[in-house]
DNA sequence: AAATATACATCGGTTTCTTATGTATTGATC
DNA sequence: GATCAATACATAAGAAACCGATGTATATTT
């Protein structure tokens, strides 16, 4: 099962900080088959979302990169800078947080207000 | 703390529709209170989302609706149809697995892949 | 040699949400 | 009894984010 497309929306920037931060460095196809083998399959990152969005948090200080050849093929990679390093643990509490109050808002089976 | 917009996206017909089942039928306004009050005010639906996107699901068929007036200011009633029993029933579910996979894809400290 | 995988990038279109605006009634406060 | 807040609907322009397609090129597998 793929999630519908809607329900990624929003969590894209929050994976890739939170991978970042665990694997220091990464590029990115490395980080749609990242996703793709921790997910199972069920999270299947597009480019036309990765590539922008890694450009965005580049532009906006978040992240730094390097590029590298690998024989004749580029590989850029991505890091986080300090700004990046303090969001992506904003980012990740929040989201975990959010998953508090959707598993409660989506689990209630009666009339608690 | 209020959940950062892009969050949210994507989990409104969710909302929705859980909360109709559970409700068995409410008005838009009330809704937006129930969210509130369930949420302790950190997820707030505006009524720019929230109307638009019940008069779509009314329009597939998956919401039914009755109008009541409460003295001369009306109420429109929303209920889930046979197709809306079922597509709240999918969509927490999805949104249940969703969360498994986040959760996972979030807590990574290690190298696993 | 052909097909698949790796690796980047951009762009038009769609969906979805935000912000603002508009109308009107009802209840609370002063 | 006037004013403000709450209740209750609705729409509409613009922004944001993503999807799907397309494009280029190298490397690997069959």
């Amino acid at each position: 099962m793929i999630y519908s497309s809607e329900l990624i929306k929003g969590t894209l920037k929050t994976i890739i900080l939170k991978l970042l931060r665990d694997q220091g460095r990464m590029y990115g196809y490395e980080i749609t088959q990242k996703v793709k083998d921790l997910t199972a399959g069920k999270i299947q990152l597009t480019e036309g979302a990765l590539y922008p969005s890694l450009h965005a948090l580049e532009a906006e200080g978040i992240l730094t990169t390097e590029t590298e050849y690998i024989g004749k093929r580029m590989r850029k990679y991505y890091s986080l800078s300090k700004a990046g390093s303090t969001l992506s643990q904003e980012k990740v509490s929040e989201f975990a947080d959010f998953i508090q109050t959707m598993k409660f808002l989506l689990d209630i089976k009666t009339d608690l207000a």
